[in-house]
Parts: structure tokens; sequence; C-alpha cells
DNA sequence: CCTAATTCCTAGTTATTAACTCGGATTTCA
DNA sequence: TGAAATCCGAGTTAATAACTAGGAATTAGG
């Protein structure tokens, strides 16, 4: 039940981008050196934010990416989502599946139901800018910045 | 960010010995052909559901298992977490792990936390009772019974 | 006592997926 | 023109999930 590294990477890149929201693009080498993962690793990932229109890209020397919108409006839901599909805890509450459907007995599907929405609400509720307020918050009272999986 | 076939085949299988609680004990045998999972793999996860103290068994011929407590006293967090381990969304949240204590700064953890105390308190509100009204409800408005995943 | 039915235990095997790499095409700034 | 970057698809490797096999221990019933 575990998040693969798609999700927490990727979330991980977007803050990234977060923080240098206005200021310009980042290359996907300075992202990686900074996060100190794999960058051909991440080129895939961000090919993917890029398709569902969080990031734009530029192409060519001195290119990048950057937020395709302001931070306050990409929320943690949508990255998540976005890179690891969504997140069912049983194949069987992803879109109503047909074998499902017919399984108007089943007891199990409303719990997982219930989990599903429940993670949704947490991530759906959290926006890049509330990370980096909180990071903020960090910063005022300590030294340095240090992140963990 | 699925759950894995332990969570859900032993939520299953609670849930049958649930059904039959206070009627004596049920073989695997019958568990699996009821729920047509392999016995040999829920031979398994019933191990661990055992150790943890959610089902008595009785051995040798005539034997099988009953729940240890009433439905009504067993979560199905109780279960999930017995056969999946705590579900943290990431490493780092599972037990303050220590290079993650370091790491005063991270921006992510919280998240993760968040997460997973919303999964927790999902699961932990439900009982095998709980499940078992759900099912009776259900029964009163049609013939049958059936499962998904 | 003997046998069949059952749980118990450890170690395998196989299939699937996650995680990451590789090679090269394309684009663009300087 | 060349270096720096994104873009793309396929391939590889490592880890884990899912399931199997074989047999020991236990016990009710004949």
């Amino acid at each position: 039940m575990i998040l693969s590294t798609k999700g927490r990477y990727g979330l991980k890149m977007m803050f990234e981008l977060a923080k240098k929201y206005g200021n310009g693009t980042m290359s996907l080498k300075d992202i990686a050196k900074n996060q100190e993962l794999s960058e051909t690793y991440l080129e895939q990932l961000i090919s993917h934010l890029r398709k569902a229109g969080l990031v734009n890209s530029i192409r060519g020397a001195q290119g990048g990416y950057e937020l395709s919108r302001a931070p306050v409006d990409i929320t943690v839901g949508d990255i998540i989502r976005t890179l690891e599909g969504p997140l069912a805890p049983s194949d069987c509450v992803v879109d109503n599946e047909p074998e499902c459907a017919k399984a108007g007995g089943c007891v199990t599907r409303p719990i997982w139901e219930k989990i599903m929405d429940s993670i949704n609400s947490v991530i759906d509720s959290i926006t890049l800018q509330d990370m980096i307020n909180d990071l903020q918050k960090l910063n005022d009272h300590k030294e340095g910045e240090s992140y963990c999986e």
C-alpha cells in the first residue's frame, strides 16, 4: 500500500518547480541534481506531467520546465493521480468495473470506496503553495532544508 | 497504491468467519471454496491472522478456524494492517525512520502522514459487524450474494 | 489403534510490476 | 554549427507479489 516512486519523486520535482515559479524555467538536470535522483528516470515522469498539462516545457539549449499555472492552483492530488493513476485500494472501484457493477451485493467495495475518497480528499486539499508556506515556516525556525522519501 | 491480495483476500476470509461466528469452526477448505480462492494461499494469510490473535484454530479432523472475538470487536483495520503492514504511502512515515527523524525540514512527510491517518481512521471505524449489517440490508432488497475484489 | 481430515511450517517457484537505462531524434540558443 | 536541452520508445534489471509443494503434527471418529 505504498506509493511508488513515481508519485513521490514526481511531487518532489513539482515542488522544486513551485519554488522557482515566476523565475523562468529549470532544467531536468538541475532538478535531478537538487533531489539526487536519476535524471533519465525523472524524464519519464515529467513527460506525463507535461502531457497532463501541469508543466510547460521549453526545448533546446537554455530550455527547461516550469509550472503551467500558479502553485496555488496545483494540488498534490493533481500530481499524484497523474503519475500513479487513481488511488484505489482495489481495481474494482476504478471506473465502475463491469464485473463489479454486477456485484450488487458486494460488501467490501463500499470499504474500498471510502478509503479512496478519504485519500483523495486529503491530497486534493493540499496545494503546492501550501507546501511552500510550510517550508517557509520551517525555515523561520532553523537553517537548511532537507527531504525524506 | 493498490492493496495487495493479502489484505483483500484476508478481509473476505474474516468476513466468512464473521458470518459463522458463534456456530463453530469453519475449515480453510470451505472458506476457499466459498470465495473461490486458492486454499494453500489463504493458509499463509490466516496463519498471520492467527498469530495476531484475530482467529483461533482447532487442529485435526473436524478442526477449523473461528474468530477469536465477536465481529463487533474486530475492525477492518485490525485485519488489513496485520496482513499488509502499516498503510503508509511512504516508508519514511513508518516508525519514525531514523534518517527521516533527522529530516526536520521535510515538506512531503506531513503529507504522507495525513494520508496514512485518514486511511487508518476509515478502516478503524468499520467492524466486521458493520459489514454483516450491511449485507443484511442488501439481502432485504434482493436475493443472492456476490462479491468483487 | 488406524485413517482421514485438518492445521501447521518452511521453502520454493513463477508472474508481474517497479525502477531505471539506453540510444538516438528533435529543437533552440549562442 | 555545436552544445544543451527536451522528446520518444524500447529494453533491462531488480524487487515483490502471488501462488505452489511437500511434508510434519494433531485430532475426531470408526
